[in-house]
DNA sequence: CCCTGATTCGC
DNA sequence: GCGAATCAGG
């Protein structure tokens, strides 16, 4: 697999969300753990907040949930829930996590991603209020 | 034993 | 730079 633009953003950004290597791997698909781990390292990443165990990936949720899926905190934790924002039509997300999430061949690079993941934080700690 | 990330090491 | 193998911790 090759390490484009995009697929990098979305390491950084899952990987900065707390996701498991394994699950960013397996979202990325065609890469292992140790590829996500090694090309984590390399960006200069390595520590990482507390890892979500949780099983995620872009399910199909057309009409449902019309609200973000993005999940905030960690399972179990008194402050875990979902972003709740209100996710772009057919879309599991809102628009701040589907730029962390799937990031579409943007020529943009790290500034719209860090803008991305600003809001994501941003619209975190709004949410824990 | 399972899992995790971190580092090393050969390619 | 890449990722498997390995190392080390939970």
């Amino acid at each position: 697999m090759e390490w484009t633009e995009e697929r990098v953003e979305t390491l950084k950004g899952l990987w900065k969300n707390g996701y498991t290597a394994r699950q960013i791997a397996e979202r990325l698909g065609g890469v292992t753990r140790n590829a996500v781990i090694g090309k984590a390292h390399r960006l200069g990443l390595s520590s990482r907040p507390q890892p979500v165990k949780r099983e995620e990936a872009p399910i199909d949720f057309s009409k449902m949930a019309r609200t973000c899926q993005w999940p905030i905190g960690h399972p179990g934790q008194d402050d875990f829930r979902f972003c709740g924002e209100t996710a772009a039509p057919g879309k599991p997300y809102c628009n701040s996590h589907c730029a962390v999430a799937y990031r579409r061949s943007s020529s943009g690079s790290e500034d719209s991603n860090k803008a991305a993941s600003k809001e994501v934080t941003k619209e975190a700690s709004k949410n824990v209020a």
